[in-house]
DNA sequence: GTGGTCTAGACCACT
DNA sequence: GTGGTCTAGACCACA
């Protein structure tokens, strides 16, 4: 398990941990109940306060992705991996939706926002 | 002028008035040097603070979008077309930075995103 | 007397008057003793409010510039010419003594300064 | 990190405070990271707002010379020394572009100009 | 009337 | 503790 914190970023470093964790997850590279460091590992590991990576795992149990058990630790749930894309999907859908209006009324094209998006997957 | 602000929203009141008022001028809805609702009467209207509305024509300010001279007033900047191109596609890339983040922890690859785009501006 | 106010300028506009009368009095177009145009009059051919002008002619009297008399109007001063000369002199003087502090603080070179004014005095 | 504040000076305070701290990142005392005094403590240092100091750092922040990070604090950027060099040189030309207004209307000539800047390095 | 500056103080998000 | 947002209200400069 390999995370990265970039403390300049504006991003809040528990979002970072978060995101990266759910990346490891559904990428399918850890089994299901596997056991997550402890937060104070986790948080020497990674330079960061205590507050900080409990504030990611507790945000991830509410995503039921892990899985908090009081005194053994936090594991990986289990997880539908079909029933999880969808969920995702879902989210991108409404995500496109925000994105479609702000192209609709910024007069950007169809052919436009595609170019920029293969653009961006190229750098 | 028909600005909407949503209390309860992540987005901060003054990001919302900016969002609001830079699709409204990007549209071409108001002319170059059209004086914009002093920021009392906007502040009033809106039923935020001066200061909220304050900080939203300065931003735009510096955007270059505005342009605000004391005692006149607030007005709608000149702005050439290119210009104009230009800071849409500026927005629309920090969008889709935004878009590709959420795609890459959640397991989306380029193919389905443009996939998903395709579907949606097919219905 | 050729005035010419630029509305979206930053600078206040009774300051813009003030300079181009101040210009035209030094440049000695204007003999001592010649009576002004009216307040109204100005305020008229310029388009701006009588306060304005108002403003300017009073800042112009408290310079010395000019005179008022009650009732009968403003006149240019009678002025020594070597004097006011003197005068301007010892307020660039005030102007430069700032700038090489900044110069100064910001690694910037007589060489540089120099040069960056005879580019500014060729556009 | 000594900053003066004139509360009798004509220039607002935030842009004291701006210009001094400009001053003193691009002189090169403070190195990359370096943890800026927090708005509070400034504040109580200086005997102004909190308001006040805060916009001072914004503007720094989109000036590019500062970057805030919530939680943490305020830090010194990044800076190459091109970029910083045009910083200093986009700031003297704004200056030089009032200097040669007052110039202009002051009936003084670009040759006597230079002269007085010739003599004042001498000195 | 307009915008520009400044204050004191409150509440929230993040570490 | 840090910065981020927002308010209410005051005073000044400009037109």
């Amino acid at each position: 398990m390999n995370i990265m914190i970039d403390q300049l970023s504006q991003t809040p470093i528990y979002e970072q941990i978060e995101n990266q964790i759910r990346q490891i997850i559904l990428s399918g590279e850890l089994e299901t109940n596997y056991m997550m460091p402890s937060i104070r590992k986790m948080a020497k590991e990674l330079g960061v306060g205590i507050i900080t990576v409990k504030r990611a795992y507790d945000d991830m149990c509410n995503e039921g992705l892990l899985v908090s058990i009081q005194g053994r630790g936090v594991f990986v749930a289990s997880i539908d991996a079909d029933k999880e894309k969808e969920i995702r999907l879902t989210q991108l859908r409404e995500r496109l939706s925000e994105l479609k209006v702000f192209c609709d009324t910024s007069d950007i094209s169809k052919q436009e926002l595609i170019e920029e998006i293969t653009d961006m997957y190229n750098d």
